[in-house]
RNA sequence: GGGCGAUUAGUUCAGUUGGCUAGAACGCUGGUAUCACACACCAGAGGUCACAGGUUCGAGUCCUGUAUCGCCCA
């Protein structure tokens, strides 16, 4: 009942029926007990926050490119899919909404509204996101789908942060952080942007105490003067020196502050060589403050921000006023008091945070940190033995010179988006009941200066919590930075601190698939926690593939307008060309563009696709017509002896092409796998085999052989390809079931028999089906065709037309062109009247040489294209001669390049010069 | 300021330890409704490999410098 395929691939009517039965069955399902050496990929897990793009898009391609190709080589291959919570990203959206929607702030729907407002939030979109990555097919074990906010994750953050503090890895500390005054919390270096904001250089007046003179100060943060503490001078500038250890009177609040010499902070080339110190306010004056502590010269530290970014009780008669307004009076009181010496324009790089799009303020706040030196260490150490190793190479250097630095990682955030910090807050001396539930491993404390006490609770020992809250004890109000749960994702999605059968199984995990952007933020942290809670690295490749850019060389964001939604090119290329075209753009580079455009109906697509759709396309119609053909061929056993020439070549093209997928696909050369693929399928086997064999296919003594030939080839391609294009080989293989079940050739070529491609096994190279010599033979008949179909058609030959050829041949080139006659027969639509080693050249013929060999096509009387032709071919030929010559010429390559060179550049001469002769 | 990368056909990209006339796809030109496919087939045009030096018998490839662009870290 094989109904025909329809003439045009309908990519919507196969991808939800494949992928259906795909889960129907099971198939992306791994037992930890199953048989088969493990192999397991965790996925990047996306941002809960917004839809997935085509950077996604890639990065899961290559993800079930590599997960679908082991599963056919037989390995127990688990993809562990899953979604980020990512904190302070997806608290921003839904505050905006509760703003815009409501006009509500958090604090007014509380804590627990917030986040009950947020998990109604992640269901909807989190849903979408697993539902794109099952529209591109992604084959993820979905019954292991895990949040960084579950229990299973939420059980080994708390273990990880318990351990870390026992251990004294963890400490509270008081620093600088990046205050995000909007969101009211503080952010990473890395969720900060710098923009380019014109602003002015203010130069202030500040009188030295006990002489008549001023320093001239500049600074382009005028208000945060009254966090002053000091300044600073270099200790030999001739100008200044004189001065150091003297006092100015800070104007404005009046305090006396000290004139210090720091050579690392001043530089006395520019400006007026003199610098205000604000320690609180600024990272370089915090280092000044660091850096005099404990010496005679100390100074001390004033906060002047309230953490909504007003000012301060500090800040004295500018108390309760916002940034900008303090800015504006400050500069005004100044020019009242004749102490501002000038205002010029000024541009400066200004820090902003990522979410909320606000100046970030560096904030001096109590804060929680994860001590890096003695994590970093070991994670450095794998890399540089190759435990760990980076495709492309290069990333590694990112990955060493980031970490080396070994910056302590501070891990709190003040949102109410994620994993509460397992802490509690106390006073000394700490209760009998706690200190003894410290000595039974229920709690570990850490005793803070001014009689704080902090007591951290593992996972599961709500007892503990309850007799701290007894004990007057509060919780941190904090959550963990997001990438403190990602950090952990190798293990934690497998089960850990449980010892299950999947961490057992799966860990260390084989490759990590990602982008470079996060090389540090994730790749490096990953593999300190998996070193410090497993005790191995978390996996031993990292595959870092490029970026994706727009025409302009931009990165694509919602902002811009330029990004592209994975599930439009579904919709009007399908999944399957999506993946092609993907696949082929995964070069070693580290971006690659791709040019877009703007449907009519506002989508955004690019006609880069159309490849991966015309890839498609051309795969369905060949299919069309091997099946067609395959039907209405009875099958007889396989007998090689009767493979023709094509039949042989085809085989040892396919050995070739199994051989270069796999070399590809273990060293994560994408782009060459389908680069492979493609030439196989199209070049090779559409533009020559197909080609060849349609007369011995219509030939009944021949057509039962070539049918198991071609059945054989389609198959090997269907199976190396499928992992790229999943869908559309699936669909086919059914198609092929069913007319031709058995399509394995011989004990080289087993092919066995799978009723899903997913599952089918993957071909393996066999050496001896490839064969030199019959590829060289066979590219002697391409040469000789493509010689005739040019000399027809500079002759404006009728396609339709047979022309008469006669071939002056040497004596082998003439027995293997008469044994294969009726290739060229068909494919140059001619007949072959001669075929000899002595050739009379026949009257009113057009000539070319190809392959050693002289062609004669008769009744080409166009005296104008022929002259045409030939004299274009001399030309070239004259500049060949002329360059070989010129290199045989050379004492020094005659001396010094490989023999082999050497006579190759020889024979090629000759044949140049034989061929000029031929047409000259 | 430091590090990494890029610069090859109109466009997007390949190009292995230096070695045949630097390749592909799309686009372009000419031809073709042939019974797998016009999302196709056949043929063709198109490149001073960013620039300047150097090493070498030989450089797109290695070295130095310059320019432009991008990313990461300060």
């Amino acid at each position: 009942m094989s109904t025909e395929l329809p003439k045009v691939y309908e990519p919507a009517s196969v991808e939800s029926t494949a992928y259906e039965v795909w889960l129907k069955e099971g198939c992306f399902t791994a037992d930890p007990n199953a048989a088969g050496e493990p192999y397991c990929i965790v996925i990047p897990p996306p941002n809960v926050t917004g839809a997935l793009h085509l950077g996604h898009a890639v990065n899961n391609t290559l993800q079930d490119i590599l997960i679908r190709s082991h599963r056919m080589r037989g390995f127990n291959a688990l993809w562990v899919p899953g979604i980020d919570h990512a904190g302070i990203a997806t608290q921003a959206v839904v505050e905006k909404q509760l703003k815009e929607k409501e006009n509500k702030t958090r604090h007014d729907v509380g804590r627990e509204g917030l986040v009950e407002r947020i998990w109604t939030w992640k269901q909807q979109y989190g849903d979408r996101i697993l539902d794109q990555l099952k529209r591109m097919g992604a084959s993820c074990d979905w019954s292991r789908t895990r949040f960084t906010l579950d229990e299973v994750c939420a059980k080994a953050v708390r273990e990880t942060f318990f351990k870390l503090f026992r251990d004294g890895l963890i400490y509270r500390g008081k620093r600088l952080v990046n205050w995000d005054v909007h969101l009211q919390t503080s952010i990473s270096d890395d969720e900060i942007y710098h923009e380019t904001v014109k602003t002015s250089m203010w130069h202030i007046r500040y009188p030295i105490e006990g002489t008549d003179k001023r320093m001239i100060v500049a600074t382009t943060r005028p208000e945060t003067m009254l966090g002053d503490t000091a300044v600073a001078v270099h200790s030999q500038d001739p100008r200044w020196n004189w001065a150091i250890g003297k006092s100015v009177k800070l104007p404005l609040t009046g305090r006396s502050i000290p004139i210090i010499a720091d050579d690392i902070l001043v530089d006395m080339e520019f400006g007026s060589g003199v610098v205000k110190v604000t320690p609180a306010h600024d990272p370089n004056d915090y280092a000044v403050w660091q850096r005099h502590q404990g010496k005679h010269d100390q100074i001390e530290l004033i906060n002047i921000l309230n953490p909504d970014g007003k000012i301060n009780e500090n800040g004295g008669p500018y108390a309760g006023m916002k940034r900008d307004a303090a800015r504006q009076k400050v500069v005004a009181d100044l020019e009242a008091q004749g102490l501002m010496e000038k205002i010029e324009p000024y541009e400066t790089q200004v820090g902003h945070s990522d979410r909320s799009k606000t100046p970030v303020e560096p904030y001096l706040s109590d804060q929680w940190f994860v001590k890096m030196a003695p994590l970093a260490e070991p994670a450095l150490e794998v890399v540089r033995q190759g435990r760990v190793q980076f495709y492309p190479e290069r990333h590694a250097q990112q990955y060493l010179s980031w970490l080396g630095e070994k910056r302590d990682w501070p891990i709190s955030r003040q949102l109410w988006w994620g994993h509460r910090i397992p802490v509690w807050h106390g006073r000394r001396p700490a209760n009998h009941a706690i200190q003894e539930a410290q000595s039974r491993g229920d709690c570990a404390i850490f005793e803070g200066g001014d009689d704080k006490l902090y007591v951290c609770v593992p996972p599961d020992r709500p007892r503990m919590e309850a007799l701290l809250d007894q004990h007057g004890f509060t919780q941190d109000p904090d959550v963990l930075d997001t990438w403190f749960s990602s950090a952990l994702w190798p293990h934690s999605t497998l089960g850990w601190p449980e010892n299950t059968p999947e961490l057992s199984k799966w860990y260390p995990t084989s490759v990590l698939v990602t982008s470079r952007d996060i090389i540090t933020l994730w790749v490096a942290r990953m593999v300190m926690t998996g070193l410090y809670n497993m005790g191995e690295v978390p996996f031993h490749h990292v595959n870092i593939h490029p970026t994706i850019l727009d025409g302009k060389g931009e990165r694509m964001s919602k902002s811009k307008g330029n990004g592209v939604d994975p599930v439009d090119i579904i919709g009007t290329h399908g999944a399957d060309a999506l993946r092609f075209t993907l696949t082929q753009m995964a070069t070693e580079t580290q971006d690659v563009r791709l040019p877009v455009k703007k449907l009519p109906d506002g989508r955004n697509t690019s006609d880069k696709f159309d490849a991966g759709r015309n890839f498609c396309n051309k795969l369905w119609n060949a299919a069309r017509f091997a099946i067609s053909n395959l039907e209405s061929i009875p099958h007889h056993p396989v007998d090689e002896s009767r493979w023709s020439l094509a039949d042989r070549w085809i085989l040892s093209r396919l050995m070739r092409t199994i051989r270069e997928c796999d070399e590809a696909l273990s060293a994560y050369r994408f782009d060459t796998y389908a680069r492979v693929c493609y030439d196989f399928f199209w070049r090779d086997l559409c533009d020559w085999y197909v080609e060849a064999i349609k007369g011995a296919l219509k030939d009944p003594g021949q057509a039962p052989q070539t049918a198991n030939v071609l059945a054989a080839a389609l198959d090997g391609a269907l199976r190396l390809m499928h992992p790229m294009i999943p869908f559309i080989t699936e669909t086919i293989w059914w198609k092929l079931n069913e007319v031709r079940p058995d399509r394995g050739l011989n004990a080289r070529l087993p092919l066995p028999r799978s009723n899903r491609l997913i599952l089918a096994a993957w071909p393996r190279c066999d050496e001896s089906l490839v064969c030199d010599e019959m590829e060289t033979v066979f590219s002697r008949l391409q040469e000789l065709i493509v010689a005739i179909r040019n000399m027809r058609n500079e002759h404006k030959v009728d396609q339709k037309k047979p022309v008469a050829v006669s071939i002056h041949a040497p004596g082998d080139a003439a027995r293997q062109i008469e044994a294969n006659r009726s290739i060229i027969e068909m494919l140059a639509v001619c007949t072959l009247k001669a075929v000899k080693t002595d050739l009379a050249p026949p009257a009113d013929s057009a000539r070319a040489a190809a392959a050693g060999c002289e062609i004669f096509v008769e009744g080409l009387v166009d005296q104008a294209a022929e002259e045409q032709r030939l004299s274009k071919r001399r030309h070239d030929l004259a500049n060949q001669i002329a360059a070989m010559k010129g290199r045989l010429g050379n004492a020094g390559y005659i001396a010094k390049a490989p023999a082999h060179l050497v006579e190759q550049t020889k024979a090629q001469l000759a044949e140049a010069e034989a061929e000029l002769a031929k047409i000259g």
